[in-house]
RNA sequence: GGUCCCGUGGUGAAGUCAGGAGUUCACGCCGGCCUGUCAAGCCGGAGGUCGCGGGUUCAAAUCCCGUCGGGACCGCCA
């Protein structure tokens, strides 16, 4: 049908008969017998000079045969790749003709509401804009895979309808037509059958696995994402991190032709220290500075005898903020856990803080050295406990300073040595794991477990870019004994592992190998690299905040005969 | 479950704080003119349940209450 890509077509072709296809764009007429219209596919647009008089409207589906042709001196457009040529003597075929849009295919509809968008994405997609995006998230899919292959990894495709698991995200469930009453559950990741794939001798899988979690959605989270699943046997940490990092800097580079610089490491405890989070964007500074020997002797109440004392600077500050704005972050800061937060604007003599009165000199001379203060910065002190003295400040410093997704450099981080326990839980006091009850602890805090479990690390890591949590893994524990000790510290019985994880664990006596893997988010690496800050730009087809698709109305209510023949009843809404 | 922002012809906005006739601007759409435009230009026209419901008022897009929808964030996401 068409020769070329509209946008493909170069000097080079001139003189050439070629033919077109595509969706009419802008048009523009000077009567009968001279008309531009630009023809539009995913490649790009050309114009085409018609000077026959045919009725040609938006979004009218064409093919245009016709000869490439230099344009006159003058009315070159530098601003398009195809902007120093046109298709002339064209012959029009209206292949279909079209309603117009309800909004403009261009950049302009990057305004319009998110729910029109939506509910016309046929639309939305034909925008350069989301041909691109769709275009980089392929590319990124393709380079993983090639990146895998090449490294031995195997692609295996796990169930879709899994066994219910207690633990973890709220799980869609399916309910089962031949048993009623019982359920498959869509999985939240491929974790078991993964881990069952090493036992199996696989060695190295990996999947592109689409996971689902019915969790409240967010800008960078819908119910149903995709993630780069591994997992590889006789391995350690660092054969692991070498293979993700193989296949995420493959795919960074297939998406923007660029080759990253090789991906940093910092441990978990360094990363909540100085940037006052697991997920550090380190595009820029405003670490977290260490004040707690400033104020070791302090008389002011809010300061002494506080766990940590951290404070951030904001160059030039001073005059940035004022009262209204430094009481909203104090009542952030309130609302993260901290008991307040003390804020400083240096001025020549010393501090205009409400607090000044209360330091003494000495402390006013060392906090401004320490925080390298001058005239007309502001500072932002937090006194508490440790965590959440970081975390706070580390919650500040992304509101303050935090670049927009599409500037910057790409900073990769390996977070590693993650706590194995995060949080007690609340009825029983146990700890609670950090990111699975099957990661290996570190091995030179095994001797923690008794004295002091909260401060045991483990053999687990995320990768992070610009701030984004990536994705995350763990070597695991194929021992039965260390399994337990694990156990035993999550106040987990054996009883009530066996009858939890037993269908899982109980195949490792068959033999299972040292194993460790990781699973990262391919929406979210694709947003970054697409400059997006929203993973729904990056999902041909996503769901709003609430879970509904305005294009098809889903969910829609269950059909009575389907709900009949599966043995389910619903029930009217209780609030 | 919570906090905050938004909802006005097909699209985007102004009008809302401080109530006074569905008022305005841009784009799009329809018709006319126009042979070198490129967000073409000029002339004319159509198009509205101001998300929905209730209340206050002589009078509500505007104030109050509720509700629905969208978004950002917190909780949640082993």
């Amino acid at each position: 049908m068409r020769t070329h890509l509209c946008g493909d077509i170069r000097f080079g072709q001139i003189g050439e008969t070629v033919s077109v296809c595509g969706w009419v764009g802008r048009r523009r007429e000077h009567g009968e017998h001279l008309a531009f219209v630009d023809l539009r596919d995913h490649s790009g647009i050309v114009q085409c000079v018609i000077n026959d008089d045919v009725d040609v409207r938006s979004e009218y589906v064409l093919r245009i045969s016709g000869v490439v042709r230099e344009r006159p001196e003058g009315t070159v457009n530098d601003s398009l790749p195809t902007g120093s040529i046109e298709i002339g003597d064209c012959e029009v075929q209206v292949l279909r003709v079209a309603t117009p849009p309800p909004f403009p295919i261009d950049a302009r509809a990057d305004d319009v509401d998110e729910n029109i968008r939506l509910q016309y994405r046929y639309l939305d997609l034909r925008r350069e804009r989301m041909q691109k995006n769709l275009r980089t998230r392929s590319k990124v899919n393709a380079a993983v895979r090639s990146a895998m292959d090449e490294q031995g990894f195997v692609e295996v495709e796990t169930p879709m309808l899994v066994p219910s698991t207690p633990e973890g995200a709220r799980e869609f469930l399916v309910p089962s037509r031949k048993e009623p009453g019982s359920f498959y559950a869509l999985p939240q990741s491929p974790q078991l059958f993964k881990q069952l794939l090493m036992v199996g001798g696989v060695d190295r899988y990996y999947q592109m696995a689409r996971c689902l979690r019915d969790e409240d959605l967010r800008a960078d989270r819908q119910y149903e994402f995709m993630q780069l699943d591994m997992e590889m046997s006789f391995v350690d940490q660092d054969d692991v991190l070498e293979a993700v990092s193989a296949s995420v800097l493959a795919a960074a580079e297939a998406a923007t032709g660029e080759r990253p610089t090789p991906i940093e490491q910092i441990t978990w405890h360094d990363a909540m220290d100085r940037f006052g989070t697991d997920k550090p964007d380190l595009r820029f500074g405003m670490e977290l500075v260490e004040l707690t020997d400033v104020f070791g002797d302090t008389e002011f109440k809010a300061f002494s005898g506080a766990d940590a004392i951290k404070g951030i600077k904001v160059d030039g500050g001073a005059a940035d903020y004022g009262r209204n704005q430094l009481d909203k972050m104090t009542d952030r800061a309130k609302g993260a856990g901290a008991k307040g937060l003390v804020w400083m604007k240096v001025t020549d003599e010393g501090f205009d803080s409400p607090v000044a009165k209360f330091l003494s000199d000495v402390e006013v001379g060392a906090l401004k050295s320490a925080m390298a203060a001058e005239t007309g910065d502001l500072v932002l002190i937090v006194a508490d406990e440790w965590s959440t003295t970081c975390e706070v400040l580390g919650m500040l410093r992304n509101d303050i300073g935090r670049p927009p997704v599409h500037e910057g450099p790409y900073r990769y981080v390996w977070v590693v040595e993650f706590p194995l326990f995060v949080g007690r839980d609340k009825e029983t006091g146990a700890p609670k794991s950090g990111h699975h009850p099957f990661t290996m602890p570190h091995p030179d805090d095994i001797d923690k477990f008794d004295t002091d479990p909260m401060a045991v690390r483990s053999i687990a890591y995320d990768l992070v870019l610009n701030g984004w949590e990536l994705g995350s893994g763990s070597i695991r524990i194929h021992e039965p004994e260390l399994q337990r000790k694990v156990f035993m510290a999550l106040g987990i019985s054996d009883e009530e592992a066996e009858r939890k994880f037993g269908f899982f664990l109980n195949p490792f006596e068959y033999g299972a190998p040292p194993h460790g893997g990781f699973a990262f988010g391919l929406d979210r690496l694709v947003a970054i690299l697409a400059g997006e800050e929203n993973i729904r730009e990056v999902i041909a087809y996503p769901k709003t905040q609430s879970g509904q698709d305005p294009m098809t109305n889903s969910p829609i209510p269950g059909d009575p005969k389907s709900l009949l023949e599966l043995g389910l009843k619903v029930l009217p809404q209780v609030d």
